[in-house]
RNA sequence: GCACAGGUGGCCGAGCGGUUAAUGGCAGCAGACUGUAAAUCUGCCGCUCCUUGGAGCUACGGAGGUUCGAAUCCUCCCCUGUGCA
């Protein structure tokens, strides 16, 4: 069994309250997935993560592959084992790295050819090889390898890309099918297996994305992402495209928009019916001194704070605001201390996560009062 | 005391007759960050005015001098480092 998706609220908006049961974590949902891109949610323990209350994080296959290894990490007994990580992970299928990364790749029906961002060196990246990586690395959810295709795209870039996602969503799946039992921890969890999720792409289309949708749920995969997003598009059209689309997705499968988002957005999107995201915000943001608070953002790098010795979020509650002051984490900042960018990621991680955990108990908390009128 | 080498904007450090308010770096101030090539990147950073653009003032240890023109050349003085006494 691959997952075990568990409807438990649905609101009249289509905001979804569920569990996800994976081989190594129920999780909880809506949820925020932390971004652990080399193995390593950035600058934050692992034992730090999960008392936040994480329960699922990501990995990145095209920089897992190039460092330590895929192979190393399958003989390290995957990448739970490795990173010492017991609860839920998804990797990424590297197709946002043929986006970011791309002055450095080039692409053909066939795969993606890529530069190694580390020493140059070529590598060839195929739908096969990704599933082959993921299935190595062993998340309990891998993704479909995909192009992320940027904004602005014309019409006709965007229906070849669309093309070429859909193409290799069918030889994803396929391999990954023919393949996904040679996950490391196969046998020692009764024989459960990962998942798979397809990608939906087609830019700002609404008809190359339903389209994208149909032929995706018609494939069956797991669960299902929407890809493409925040990749410079106004907010308006990535708010169009996720209510666009979920409508035409599977209810009795998990939804997740990939690389999202502001507060605010996920706030939102979690209203709307999105089981996860993703975003790299938080800890980036955190590393570069932007704290998000219930106030707004916060730059704790400012002047203002140099003496201020309130805690970041007056009504946050998690191990950094019950601790430190403003003037110290700018101090740490300004110092250019490690730590700054630890204690800044861990308050912006709880803040997410907490922001999660109010729209699951929210969503919980419409459905009963709908049911009491 | 003598001999070398030096004294440049908050700091370090280029420049070595004009295009220099003066390259860089650091520090400082502000901004950006959305499936992480990001502990990164961008802007500002002598003073005073006005609207962008600019105008004026003050600046390369100090004082003189040479020159149309000096941070750059000359003289004296002050200070610092190293070596010798």
């Amino acid at each position: 069994m691959s997952l075990n998706f568990n409807l438990m609220h649905e609101t009249a908006e289509g905001g979804r309250r569920a569990q996800i049961d994976l081989p190594h974590q129920t999780v909880e949902t809506p949820v925020f997935m932390p971004v652990g891109t080399a193995g390593s949610v950035k600058a934050v323990a692992q034992d730090v993560v999960e008392s936040l209350g994480a329960e699922i994080i990501l990995g990145n296959t095209y920089h897992l592959y190039l460092r330590p290894g895929h192979e190393a990490i399958r003989r390290m007994g995957g990448l739970h084992k490795f990173i010492s990580w017991p609860r839920a992970m998804l990797t990424d299928s590297g197709g946002f790295q043929v986006y970011s990364l791309a002055q450095l790749r080039k692409v053909s029906d066939e795969g993606v050819r890529f530069r190694s961002h580390l020493d140059g060196s070529s590598h060839f990246f195929t739908p096969e090889h990704s599933m082959d990586v993921q299935i190595a690395l062993g998340a309990d959810i891998a993704m479909a390898f995909d192009e992320c295709t940027e904004y602005p795209a014309t019409r006709e870039r965007a229906e070849e890309s669309l093309r070429l996602t859909m193409a290799w969503a069918r030889r994803s799946l396929d391999h990954f099918r023919a393949h996904r039992h040679e996950t490391p921890w196969h046998d020692e969890l009764g024989g459960r297996t990962q998942s798979l999720f397809g990608i939906v792409q087609g830019g700002v289309y609404a008809d190359l994305r339903r389209e994208s949708a149909e032929r995706l749920v018609e494939m069956d995969f797991n669960g299902y992402a929407i890809g493409g997003l925040s990749v410079g598009e106004p907010r308006e059209a990535t708010l169009e495209v996720i209510a666009g689309v979920l409508p035409l997705l599977p209810k009795d499968k998990p939804r997740y928009v990939m690389g999202v988002g502001y507060p605010d957005e996920i706030e939102r999107y979690a209203r709307m019916g999105v089981d996860m995201m993703d975003c790299v915000l938080p800890t980036r943001a955190a590393r570069h001194g932007l704290l998000f608070t219930s106030e707004g953002r916060m730059n704790i790098k400012n002047r203002q704070y140099a003496e201020d010795r309130n805690p970041p979020d007056l009504a946050c509650d998690c191990m950094v605001c019950r601790r430190y002051s403003r003037a110290y984490l700018r101090h740490l900042m300004q110092a250019g201390e490690p730590l700054a960018g630890t204690l800044n990621s861990i308050h912006n991680l709880a803040f997410y996560l907490g922001i999660m955990r109010r729209a699951r108990s929210s969503l919980t908390a419409i459905d009963s009062l709908t049911s009491e009128r």
